[in-house]
RNA sequence: GGGUCGGUGCCCGAGUGGUUAAUGGGGGCGGACUGUAAAUCCGCUGCGUAAGCUACGCUAGUUCGAAUCUAGCCCGGCCCA
């Protein structure tokens, strides 16, 4: 079930080869700069230039996103020069990738606005003060019709549709659009206009970084090197790691939430988040999966938050399965009763204080048995308060996961 | 452009005039169990603090009554050009 992996021993370069599915082109013995990565590293005069191109659509990433963060973030240790590709203008014309969905337009200051949020999210991974930033608009908003048929010149239809998806999508009969044709071909149109020497990406990613080794040498380029990480599962341990299918761990969560998802990683994905997203060796690793989970999560949380934060979770989220919890009360999140108006029934309280999806989802929580207000199961569904001071300070759960403690 | 098939709830997929938010499966959530896991078993799975309101591509119509019939439109697949 784990991916393969680039496996070497005792070239010095253990950082480059962690985590890392596949290297392209990759002739371990070969002496040739440009078919074997370490070579280059170890002969190079200059540093690299090592491009990660990231899409500036949704406003919060999680720890899937952040493993070619760490990766790069290992190039700006060993003294390379990282180069991020803010995909702007890939992102206002809108990648119909996998479903038809059409992806709302971008204007250019929602852009701005979630490549600062992107990038305060990577602050914690990567040296902002060492990184190229470019936004491939500047470059590809001046292809004029010309240059584009030089650019769909370059490929076969056959090509295009050998590419993961297009291949699956044409076989079910879905619909394929034209653009999309374009899309690696402008991802790989960036590695020309920054002159990549590396470039990192998803498993997902190497049909486009072969685009753009492709490119650079039609352009008279020396072609990349594509390093290719593995796609994360997510915390169902199923599919792929992605906000949409809710299995995921955002950067930007609350620690106690982090761990608690964290603490939680089926087994079977321990081995693989702890090589992708910790930098803990992996040969002294506890016996017990218990204690794992326990230091993966608290690992994780603490690169993010800060140790302290990490540990006062860890903390928090012991005392919550316990019961009520009173010590570790301010590592959950509160919700202010004056935005409910009393007398109010408790469902609705759940609903208003985001523990539901609906009132009529907390009704159905409660007949399940689900909620809990200081540990004790609330047994009525009707069940109702008259004022605020009946709940103050105490702490209202549904399932295991999710908390809130009620203030006025 | 022509022909043809099709568009159902998060997804897949039944349903083809009439108790019904709409069979079933998946997924999700919850409960029991457990290692806060996996597996298993069970429950729930439109919105509204209420009266009630919205749902089967869109719009208009036929009907006491439509997801189911009619017309127009939009979108997609396939075949032909």
């Amino acid at each position: 079930m784990a991916p393969d992996r680039v496996a070497r021993e005792n070239t010095g370069l253990d950082w480059l080869y962690r985590g890392v599915s596949e290297i392209f082109p990759d002739r371990p013995d070969s002496e040739d700069t440009s078919e074997n990565l370490a070579q280059r590293l170890a002969k190079t005069d200059r540093p690299l230039r090592v491009k990660l191109g990231i899409d500036p659509t949704g406003a919060e990433i999680h720890v899937g996103h952040s493993i070619p963060v760490r990766k790069l973030r290992e190039f700006q240790d060993a003294g390379h020069q990282a180069v991020l590709i803010i995909g702007d203008f890939t992102a206002q014309i809108g990648d119909p990738t996998g479903k038809s969905e059409v992806r709302k337009q971008l204007t250019p200051a929602e852009v701005k606005q979630n490549a600062q949020t992107y990038l305060e999210q990577v602050r914690p991974i990567l040296d902002l003060e060492r990184v190229e930033i470019r936004y491939n608009s500047e470059w590809l908003s001046k292809l004029d019709l010309g240059k584009i048929i030089e650019l769909l010149s370059t490929m076969t239809v056959g090509q295009m549709l050998a590419k993961e998806g297009f291949a699956d999508r044409y076989a079910k009969e879905n619909p394929i659009f034209l653009h999309e044709f374009l899309y690696p071909l402008m991802q790989g149109y960036d590695s020309v206009a920054v002159q990549a020497d590396v470039e990192l990406g998803g498993t997902d990613q190497k049909f486009n970084i072969a685009v753009g080794r492709d490119l650079q040498r039609y352009f008279g380029l020396l072609p990349q090197f594509g390093l290719l990480m593995p796609i994360l599962l997510g915390t169902d341990g199923k599919e792929k790691m992605s906000k949409s299918l809710g299995n995921y761990v955002g950067l930007l969560e609350e620690p106690l939430s982090m761990y608690s998802k964290l603490e939680k990683t089926p087994d079977n994905l321990l081995p693989e988040y702890f090589e992708l997203l910790t930098d803990l060796p992996l040969e002294t690793l506890p016996e017990n999966p218990r204690d794992r989970q326990k230091l993966l999560a608290l690992n994780i949380v603490s690169q993010y938050r800060g140790e302290e934060a990490a540990k006062k979770a860890q903390e928090a989220a012991i005392e919550l399965v316990k019961g009520a919890g009173t010590t570790a009360a301010d590592s959950v999140p509160e919700f202010s009763l004056s935005e409910v108006q009393f007398p109010a029934k408790l469902f609705y309280i759940l609903n208003a204080a985001g523990l539901c999806k609906s009132g009529n989802d907390a009704k159905r929580q409660i007949q399940g048995g689900a909620v809990r207000l200081d540990g004790e199961r609330i047994e009525q569904v009707d069940l109702g308060f008259d004022a605020p001071t009946e709940l103050a300070g105490r702490t209202l759960s549904v399932g295991k996961n999710r908390f809130v403690r009620l203030v006025t």
